[in-house]
DNA sequence: TCTCGCTAGCGCCCCCTGCTGGA
DNA sequence: TCCAGCAGGGGGCGCTAGCGAGA
C-alpha cells in the first residue's frame, strides 16, 4: 500500500512536463556491454555536491531566492521551495486546499485529516523571515491523473505568483489560469507567523519517464546539514563510531583491516571505513518524496528512481527496463539466458535467485519458520502466511469483474470466471470427449486418468 | 573519495496445482 | 457433481544493503 500510495503520489504530485519547462534538458543514452544506460548531464557526486554546497547557500541567499522555472540556459538546476509530502491521518483539517502550520521535524512533515498524498508548497520569504506553506489535497476519486495534474500545477502556479508579489520571487509557469483559488494571504500569516526559522530548500530536477517527458523536482531542504551540527540518535552513533574507530579497527600484519564488530576485514582503509558505518544509524541521505534516508548517493537514486519511475538498465532482448543493474541481471536470467545457478543438493531443482534455492529446500526438509499467531499452520515462506492469514480475517480481496463474487485467491477467481462465464481460453480439452476444463485434476471428475 | 557493478536478501504478487468439503 | 476454500511449489519482479574494484 505505502508503494502504493508513493506511486500515486509521485506520478501525480511531483512531475511536471519537462517539454514546458526544460525542453532542452534530455538524457543522454549510452550502451555499453549490451545495457542501455541513461545518464544525466551531471554526476550524482556534483549534485550532491551542489544540493550541499555552502557556495550554493550563499548564492541563494545573496540573490534573495529567485525562482525561476521557465526554459532557461542558465536554469540548469531550478531552486523553488516546494516540498512534497506524505500526510498521515491526524489533526489539521484540509478542504480541497488550505493553509496549515508546519511541525518541523527531521524534514517536513503535515498531518491531514484526509489520508492521502498531497503537495505542499513551502514557500521562503526573505523579508519576512518565516515560512508561508500552502497544501493542495484533492480528492483523487474526483478527478483524473490527468485533471489533478493540471489541477495542482496550476494551483501551484497561482500560488507562486502570488507569493512574488510579496516576496519578490519571480516564477514562470506556463500560461495558464489557475483554477484554485488560495485563502487569504492573512490568515497565512496568522498561522505562521509564529514561525521565525529561516529554512531553504533546494529542488532539483531529475528526469522522470522519458517516455512521457517528464521531470521531477527533488526537494533537498538546508536543515539536512543543520540536523547534522545538532546530534541526533544517529548522529551519536556516528559520533560514537568515529570515536571508538580507532579502538575497533585493528590493522593486521599485512595491512589488512579488521572489525572488531562483526567479521568484516579488508584491505583498503576506504572499506574498512565505509563498512564501519554500517554499524551507526547515519543515513544523511534524504529522500524528500517519501522522508526516507539513506546511507549513500548511490542508495538514494535508485531510491529516488522508483519515485519517478526511472529505469537506466534496459534489456536489449525485450522491452523491459530496470532501476538497478542486479534486476536486469536477474531478469535476463529468467527469461532470456535461463542461467539458474543455485542448484539444489537433494534433487534436480536449480534456481536464479538463493532466495528460492532456500525456500525450495524447505520442501526437502520441512522447515516451517513462519508460524501464524492464530494457529497451529506453519508457512514455509512469509507470503503463504500473508494469504494464510486471509483465512482469519475473511479478507477477500480479489473480486469477480462479472458477477463481483469475492475470492481469497487471484487463481481461484479465475477459475470461477472460466467456469462460470466461460471467459478465457480454456486451459484443458479432455482428448476424448473435448469437454472443456479449467484444470488438470478436473479431469478425474470425467472419469479420466490425468497426469 | 566516489561510483559502478555485483551479490545477497527480503518482500510481494502471481500462477499452477492438488486436495478437501459443503451445497 | 460442482465449486469455492485453502495450501504447496515455484516464477518473476521491487527494492535495499553491503562490498570489491576501478576511475
Amino acid at each position: 500500500m505505502a508503494a502504493t500510495e508513493i506511486s500515486v503520489l509521485s506520478e501525480q504530485f511531483t512531475k511536471i512536463k519537462e517539454l514546458e519547462l526544460m525542453p532542452e534538458k534530455g538524457l543522454k543514452e549510452e550502451e555499453k556491454d549490451g545495457v542501455c544506460r541513461e545518464k544525466d548531464h551531471r554526476s550524482p557526486s556534483e549534485l550532491e555536491a551542489e544540493r550541499t554546497s555552502g557556495a550554493f547557500q550563499d548564492s541563494v541567499l545573496e540573490e534573495e531566492v529567485e525562482l525561476v522555472l521557465a526554459p532557461s540556459e542558465e536554469s540548469e538546476k531550478y531552486i523553488l521551495t516546494l516540498q512534497t509530502v506524505h500526510f498521515t491521518s491526524e489533526a489539521v483539517e484540509l478542504q480541497d486546499m488550505s493553509l496549515l502550520s508546519i511541525q518541523q521535524q527531521e524534514g517536513v512533515q503535515v498531518v491531514v485529516q484526509q489520508p492521502g498524498p498531497g503537495l505542499l508548497w513551502l514557500e521562503e520569504g526573505p523579508r519576512q523571515s518565516l515560512q508561508q506553506c500552502v497544501a493542495i489535497s484533492i480528492q483523487q476519486e474526483l478527478y483524473s491523473p490527468q485533471e489533478m495534474e493540471v489541477l495542482q500545477f496550476h494551483a501551484l502556479e497561482e500560488n507562486v505568483m502570488v507569493a512574488s508579489e510579496d516576496s519578490k520571487l519571480a516564477v514562470s509557469l506556463a500560461e495558464t489560469a489557475g483554477l484554485i483559488k488560495l485563502e487569504e494571504e492573512q490568515e497565512k500569516n496568522q498561522l505562521l507567523a509564529e514561525r521565525t526559522k529561516e529554512q531553504l530548500f533546494f529542488v532539483e530536477t531529475m528526469s522522470g519517464d522519458e517516455r512521457s517527458d517528464e521531470i521531477v523536482l527533488t526537494v533537498s531542504n538546508s536543515n539536512v546539514e543543520e540536523q547534522e551540527d545538532q546530534p541526533t540518535a544517529g548522529q551519536a552513533d556516528a559520533e560514537k563510531a568515529k570515536s571508538t574507530k580507532n579502538q575497533r579497527k585493528t590493522k593486521g600484519a599485512k595491512g589488512t583491516f579488521h572489525c572488531d564488530v562483526c567479521m568484516f576485514t579488508s584491505s583498503r582503509m576506504s572499506s574498512f571505513n565505509r563498512h564501519m558505518k554500517t554499524h551507526t544509524s547515519e543515513k544523511p541521505h534524504l529522500c524528500h518524496l517519501c522522508l526516507k534516508t539513506f546511507r549513500t548517493v548511490t542508495l538514494l537514486r535508485n531510491h529516488v528512481n522508483t519515485h519517478t519511475g526511472t529505469r537506466p538498465y534496459k534489456c536489449n532482448d525485450c522491452n523491459m527496463a530496470f532501476v538497478t543493474s542486479g534486476e536486469l541481471v536477474r531478469h535476463r536470467r529468467y527469461k532470456h539466458t535461463h542461467e539458474k545457478p543455485f542448484k539444489c543438493s537433494m534433487c534436480k531443482y536449480a534456481s536464479v535467485e538463493a532466495s528460492k534455492l532456500k525456500r525450495h529446500v524447505r520442501s526437502h526438509t520441512g522447515e516451517r519458520p513462519f508460524q501464524c499467531c492464530q494457529c497451529s499452520y506453519a508457512s514455509r515462506d512469509t507470503y503463504k502466511l500473508k494469504r494464510h492469514m486471509r483465512t482469519h480475517s475473511g479478507e477477500k480481496p480479489y473480486e469477480c469483474h462479472i458477477c463481483h463474487t469475492r475470492f481469497t485467491q487471484s487463481g481461484t477467481m479465475k477459475i470461477h470466471i472460466l467456469q462460470k462465464h466461460g471467459e478465457n481460453v480454456p486451459k484443458y480439452q479432455c482428448p476424448h470427449c473435448a469437454t472443456i476444463i479449467a484444470r488438470k485434476s478436473d479431469l478425474r471428475f470425467l472419469g479420466l486418468p490425468f497426469p
